[in-house]
RNA sequence: GGGCAAGUGGCGGAAUGGCAGACGCGCAGGUCUCAAAAACCUGUGAGCCGAAACGCUCGUGUGGGUUCGACUCCCACCUUGCCCACCA
């Protein structure tokens, strides 16, 4: 008999298509179940083996919840604006919206194919102007909350792929795309002031249920750090430098050290030739050149000194590049005898290198020979150091930030590894950024935020805090969307302008502050834009008044359960946990946070063990496996690989062991022809529903799997013993991670019927309706901890001691190695009895 | 340099305080067959005793500890993987 599933797999779906089994109905009052994948980006090469691993198995989760009774969503859509498509238009001029539906039809006929129970009447396509509407409505809003704003930054700029990225995309000091190295430069961007959200990001952390490595690396990317800033005034100058430090070092403070990018550096580079050449040759180089000159210091004097106010030394003010100009406050007080860089610094220019916190656990080394590096938390005893010594260190840093406080030369601030989100591509695939600037009103001194009643300004004020927005105004909500127009070339410029800049009819534009004519923004919005906020949009998607209606989000929000790639725990999900938060002060979603619980599928490598990529030619294509094993194979096999959050290499071997297993179920199924089961039968099924609903849960959908295929081994050697009742209740469980074959073999058992019922729509059994009485477990006795003997006893006896006591007392092999000793007996009820004599 | 995770048969892995190696692959033997494939059955951590059964010892990276009992908990170390990183 050989087992075709690509036509039965092909009728079943269209059924199902037919009846609507997967919509999610608003407003049921089924408790509601959201279940969440994160939306592909259609590319050419179509879905892969990896998407096929975690959408499988959240599928059987989503399958089982639908069952037992829960009004699931489980919705599917596309992150559809990207490089990829763009590229491909510049080399072939083709639009990219033409690759892009292209590609969405073809990955989406994957999607069906492998039986993913989505609810497509919701599906939806960020690159749909209906749907970027509301990506611009947002951006409109935080520009209008003054958390949108315009800065000249140092940007990482691509020159291969003619962009400006983001710090998140420069891995390494070379593009993530193409990994060319990036150069820096300066350019004009928008940013999104995300900072202002850092420490609600960081503490409503508490209240959610992710991973706790997931978890704390959003702990870490956050990055808050509590210090003190100090003011030093500069020598015979008005200038004065702040300097940021989390340590209580004053008293080893022995030079200052500022970036090439700072303003003091700024200012006696017109002066000074050295510096000025340092500064030339530092700013220069690439991330990548920084990076990789790694531990070697250089720097140069400025030739001013600034006095360190609780010694009353003069110390020296340093330009080195080591100091980086995003970080604190671009300039860093040198402690070099407990820092590894002041130190390597000191010893190169021969700065002095006092030691003011020594290592209770003695130390080693001299500390010219060694620096003693100390953070706050480590263990370490103030010394040379006036009022702090003998005081521990984090006692210290309190103490000083409260002198130093005090004395009025320094405060108390909180300091983030966060920076705000540089949010300007200057790419044509992506979402207008739907501003407009007028010459005119910025000559003027006119903006949005002064126009009108005179209200805005109160929004406005914590955007012009650090911009001056004059001369900007978002596009009326009433033109939203801002569409991409027609563009001839998809190339960036090499001025790095955005290829919308080039098309100059769409550029004009009424200003609407004084009514001359404009100009519109021509950067685009990064890939993270849309991914943002589209779980919104799934609970009211074809919604054209709102994002999506209030009332509907209440029902639906937050989303149940969260899964996605490692990659994005830092980025997609920071950033949507932001907008979410933004939203949710503006009164437009019902809840602080978006996701209740944030799980994470591993990697799916090729044979070999390595990342799957063409160029190393070990690319699994999950056409192919479902073509010839069908997709059942395909989904069981990538539940069954391994541990759910562990990178796993494909092997072929394993999944035939999956398509042998599916073969057997519907050779035993078809054969079975029998009325009534044992009793053995009906425990062994109670125990493995409870196993099945337990393990999908808890995404150990391995042991799932294995737990099915115990039981077909059962089975196949007691052939007499398992009813039709009880072949019924197999085929509903095995339903959501195989649904094909057990809607098929469902089918067959349920015989030619006037109204057709699917086995997903059935509820899912429970262990009452299975009958699992007369269930039998093995005891273990152990003497002294070893393994002496077992029992096969019903369940319930095994919980009783005197009955267990008396069965060892008859046993010949327990008696064997207890033999006149005295001993006691530690009994764990329906596991192991253990007895302990006296001197073994 | 920092953070996180993980080390178990020939391989992927199971067991998270109570029978170590579930389940699958691979391998060996067998049934069926003219033969092969498929399918089915049996065995499969290492070692010892033995004709066999029964039995015994060792065994989860290394060393220690807690416990009646440790792959599981604690301490130290070694190794690997991933992420972050001149973060003041």
């Amino acid at each position: 008999m050989v087992f075709k599933p690509g036509e039965i797999e092909l009728k079943l779906t269209m059924i199902w298509r037919e009846k609507k089994l997967y919509r999610a109905v608003n407003y049921s009052n089924k408790p509601k179940a959201y279940i969440l994948i994160e939306f592909p980006y259609p590319s050419g090469e179509r879905l892969h083996v990896g998407h096929a691993r975690s959408y499988s198995c959240l599928d059987a989760v989503a399958r089982k919840k639908r069952m037992q009774g829960f009004n699931v969503l489980f919705p599917f859509g596309w992150d559809a604006f990207g490089l990829p498509a763009e590229n491909y238009a510049v080399k072939t001029g083709i639009h990219p919206a033409i690759t892009t539906a292209e590609n969405i039809k073809n990955s989406k006929a994957q999607a069906i194919a492998w039986g993913l129970s989505f609810d497509w009447s919701r599906e939806v396509n960020t690159t749909d102007p209906d749907y970027y509407r509301w990506t611009q409505w947002i951006f409109v809003q935080l520009f209008k909350r003054g958390l949108a704003y315009k800065d000249v930054i140092m940007v990482n700029w691509c020159p291969s792929c003619r962009i400006n990225l983001a710090n998140e995309e420069v891995i390494d000091g070379k593009c993530e795309r193409c990994s060319t190295p990036t150069l820096r430069r300066k350019q004009s961007q928008w940013l999104l002031r995300i900072t202002r959200y850092a420490d609600r990001l960081l503490s409503d952390l508490s209240g959610v249920d992710y991973r706790e490595d997931i978890k704390r690396q959003q702990v870490n990317w956050i990055g808050k750090k509590e210090g003190i800033e100090i003011t030093y005034k500069v020598v015979d100058s008005d200038d004065d430098i702040t300097v940021f430090t989390t340590t209580p070092v004053n008293f080893g403070a022995t030079f200052l050290v500022i970036a090439p990018e700072h303003q003091f550096t700024q200012k006696m580079a017109k002066t000074n030739k050295e510096v000025r050449e340092y500064v030339e040759k530092a700013t220069n180089k690439s991330e990548r050149e920084r990076i990789s000159e790694g531990k070697i210091k250089t720097g140069v004097f400025t030739g001013k000194y600034v006095t360190n106010h609780i010694t009353g030394e003069k110390i020296p003010v340093w330009v080195a590049d080591f100091v980086l100009a995003t970080i604190g406050t671009g300039a860093v007080q040198g402690c070099p005898g407990h820092d590894q860089r002041d130190w390597e610094f000191a010893k190169k220019y021969e700065l002095p290198i006092p030691r003011v916190v020594s290592n209770p656990d003695g130390d080693a080394k001299d500390i010219t020979e060694e620096p003693y590096v100390v953070h706050i938390g480590d263990k370490g005893v103030m010394v040379n150091s006036d009022f702090l010594n003998g005081m521990d260190f984090s006692e210290a840093m309190n103490k000083t930030m409260d002198y130093f406080e005090g004395k009025g030369w320094g405060k108390r601030v909180v300091d983030y590894h966060l920076r705000d989100w540089v949010f300007s591509r200057q790419h044509y695939w992506g979402e207008p950024i739907p501003m407009i600037y007028c010459e005119r009103c910025a000559r003027e001194g006119r903006s949005w935020f002064d126009d009108g009643s005179g209200g805005r300004g109160s929004y406005g004020g914590g955007g012009q805090e650090k911009w001056n927005s004059v001369g900007w105004y978002p596009a009326d909500e009433k033109d939203l969307p801002v569409k991409l127009p027609p563009v001839e070339k998809y190339q960036p410029s090499e001025t790095g302008e955005s290829p919308l800049a080039q098309v100059t009819e769409w550029l004009k534009v009424k200003c609407p502050g004084c009514g001359s004519i404009a100009r519109r923004e021509t950067d685009t919005m990064p890939n993270w834009a849309g991914s943002s906020w589209y779980f919104m949009r799934y609970c009211d998607p074809h919604n054209d008044q709102k994002l999506a209606d209030l009332k509907k989000l209440k029902y639906w929000l937050p989303v149940d359960w969260y899964n996605g790639g490692m990659e994005h725990t830092t980025l997609h999900l920071l950033y949507s946990r932001f907008w979410h938060k933004f939203l949710f002060d503006l009164g437009v979603v019902p809840t602080e946070e978006p996701y209740t619980k944030r799980t994470s599928h591993g990697m799916v490598l090729g044979p070999d063990g390595r990342k799957m990529s063409k160029s190393r030619g070990n690319v699994i294509n999950p056409d192919e496996v479902v073509a010839k094993y069908g997709a059942d194979t395909l989904r069981l096999y990538e539940m069954f690989m391994g541990p759910f959050e562990q990178a796993i290499s494909w092997s072929w071997e394993s999944m035939e062991g999956v398509y042998r297993f599916l073969k057997r179920v519907r050779r035993l199924v078809n054969i079975n022809s029998n009325s009534n089961s044992s009793q053995e039968a009906k425990w062994r099924l109670a125990r493995l529903v409870e196993k099945i609903d337990k393990d999908l849960e808890a995404m150990k959908f391995n042991t799932a799997v294995a737990a099915l295929m115990t039981w077909i081994n059962w089975w196949g050697s007691h052939r007499d013993e398992v009813g039709k009742k009880e072949v019924e209740v197999f085929v509903k469980i095995m339903a959501p991670m195989a649904p094909f074959l057990a809607e098929e073999l469902y089918q067959r058992l349920m015989g030619k019927t006037d109204k057709w019922e699917s086995v997903h729509v059935q509820a899912w059994p429970t262990v009452k309706t299975t009958e699992a009485a007369g269930r039998k477990v093995t005891l273990v006795v152990q003497v002294d901890g070893r393994v002496r003997e077992k029992f096969e006893v019903e369940a319930e006896k095994a919980a009783e001691q005197d009955y267990i006591e008396e069965l060892v007392g008859k046993s010949e092999k327990v008696g064997k190695y207890i033999a006149g000793k005295k001993y006691r007996s530690v009994f764990v009820p329906g596991k192991v009895i253990n007895l302990v004599t006296e001197n073994g």
